[in-house]
DNA sequence: ATCATGATTGCAAACGTTTGTGGCAAATTA
DNA sequence: TAATTTGCCACAAACGTTTGCAATCATGAT
């Protein structure tokens, strides 16, 4: 059992209140008192409670994280920027994954609101179509910032980077390589991102007056889908001259498959991904991506957070949005 | 502000403890009253109060982490493992990075026991040398289990893997493939690992009276680090035949080294790593390593913990090592 | 009519802390 | 000497909840 303010009180025969002023150097107490209470303190390692303090306060001094899954580097950096900050500010983080489950969402969510956190960082489920959840967390006047998978039904503080322009960039790219048929692998639709994403990519043909295609468009947003689906297109001989992929992943299964099947990257196929994660840098050829700065995203959400939570900033929801860049790699020409 | 129990108790002019008796169906309250009491909770959405509760039960179902850098992939598979059996339990996660920083760690020891966390996991920096703040932990009878990282000064339970053998086996295979001049570059020699790891090494050249030398042992446990030594290496022509790195990190920089100067793999060298991250997949070739199942040691970490937790255990330190694999992939004969 | 029984409910303490208020003696002032 | 100030400390309430115990009232048994 920790000691508590009580039992110092109690071996010195003084009341708690005393212990209490004392260990916070209040003028009214002796110095002699301060003296013995410091010593006791330190004697018996005297921790407060943060409990009681933040039942006393209606302060917890935790931020509460939910995330699709914590694995994915994009999103561990997240964190790490996340941390980062409200480490600085004697803030504590606690981690809940909805692993891509609504439901699991919801129930992180009313988690979060029975922990009384001081406030919350979200980046919605993929399959996240419904949102009362979130609004029961504006209801209790808990601040939100959404990053990255935002929630346009909630008005909130956001944390985005242009996925529009990021994807235009890339595609405009691929094109001034050389491309002429490229191929979207495109992710769930319901995702402001991964629509955001596949308008930019269409936007970039039309400027350039290329093919826009239904059939160009493909729903493949991970590393198995994509071994799949490219192989399929090989086989079927349906093989473009470049591919923009809505992240890494995706690009480095159809860079697999590609390979495997003798065809070069970038002469014959090119391609592109989005997060430049730690792999895009060593798979060969390394992936050209847009980079989309998972540190800093996270860092400046918990600014805003912040904003709100300590220095009570009351004004109407802000969007962020963190510049990203193209990088070309050797998977482009 | 979030409704209370009094808010609803002043609402129905009934007292505190009978809501709170509604709410948990108590037998001794009358069916109406729990209606109006059920019926009032619910049009305000009331949730109890973590805080009040963990402060009456001295028990706030949170779990603290201590974790050098979450941005790794084998710390961030720990940590979703802790977190998917965390949640099924009922308990939350709070995550601290020790940034590799001793200083931190302290820090962060001290801010989860003033949090009053249930529990503690720990993997320790690369730098921890001394070891007080673990034990104030277990002064105060929080428990604690170390995973991978662990501290052999302090009596805990422990969730490790068999460096020792997996460097073993991984050295012992790199020779089977012909490999006579392997180098091992090998992390901090503080940490239990990396030591083990080095001492398999070093026992698998000694069971195939392979010469052992100095100075085939080289610092060296980053990507960066790999690079230039290895360039150094290459420059020197003090190239060998193989080169067991302590993480997959490393040996892909020795990789990328390699590939740059046109040295084949695993013709000319052949290259093994360790951790199984999803890098080694995607490189090219594809790099051989040993899995760490860092998913399956969170989930057998929290596991220990929730013993000792939830089922009050309270037996002496256990130490579970989980069985590891060799992946044999590409980049070794 | 008396007493025990059972069904409901309220009171109060407790968890650890902070803080406004008030008390008392000693010291200072007039 | 009386009045006021100062130094030091304790009491109690409050944060939201649970829970042992006491209280109330009606009911049924003797």
């Amino acid at each position: 059992m920790q000691v508590t303010i009580k039992d110092i009180a109690a071996e010195l025969g003084i009341s708690v209140s005393t212990v209490s002023r004392a260990l916070k150097d209040h003028p009214d107490i002796n110095v002699e008192t301060k003296r013995k209470v410091r010593e006791l303190a330190e004697k018996y390692n005297y921790t407060p409670n943060a409990i009681a303090l933040s039942l006393r306060s209606n302060k917890s001094f935790n931020i509460g994280v939910i995330i699709p899954e914590i694995v994915h580097h994009f999103f561990s950096s997240v964190i790490s920027g996340i941390e980062g900050l409200a480490w600085q500010e004697g803030y504590h983080v606690m981690i809940y994954q909805s692993n891509e489950s609504l439901e699991r969402e919801i129930q992180n969510t009313r988690a979060l609101l029975s922990s009384k956190v001081d406030g919350v960082i979200i980046s919605m489920t993929k399959a996240t179509d419904q949102f009362d959840h979130f609004k029961e967390l504006q209801k209790s006047k808990v601040p939100v910032v959404f990053f990255d998978r935002i929630c346009s039904e909630i008005e909130s503080d956001r944390v985005i980077i242009d996925d529009y322009q990021a994807s235009f960039n890339a595609v405009e790219h691929l094109i001034s390589g050389g491309a002429r048929k490229i191929f979207h692998f495109a992710g769930p639709q319901n995702l402001q991102i991964t629509q955001q994403r596949k308008t930019g990519y269409l936007d970039a043909l039309r400027k350039h007056s290329l093919e826009i295609k239904d059939h160009y468009v493909f729903d493949c947003d991970n590393y198995d889908k994509a071994i799949q689906l490219m192989t399929r297109l090989i086989e079927n001989k349906n093989i473009p001259d470049a591919i923009f992929a809505v992240n890494d992943f995706t690009a480095i299964g159809a860079m697999t498959a590609l390979k495997k099947h003798g065809i070069n990257i970038p002469d014959q196929v090119a391609l592109a991904g989005f997060t430049n994660g730690l792999i895009s840098m060593v798979t060969d050829p390394p992936l050209s991506t847009v980079d989309q700065h998972g540190y800093e995203m996270g860092q400046k959400a918990m600014e805003l957070l912040l904003d709100r939570v300590e220095r009570k900033f009351d004004g109407s929801a802000r969007t962020v949005v963190i510049p990203t860049e193209f990088i070309p790699r050797g998977s482009t020409k």
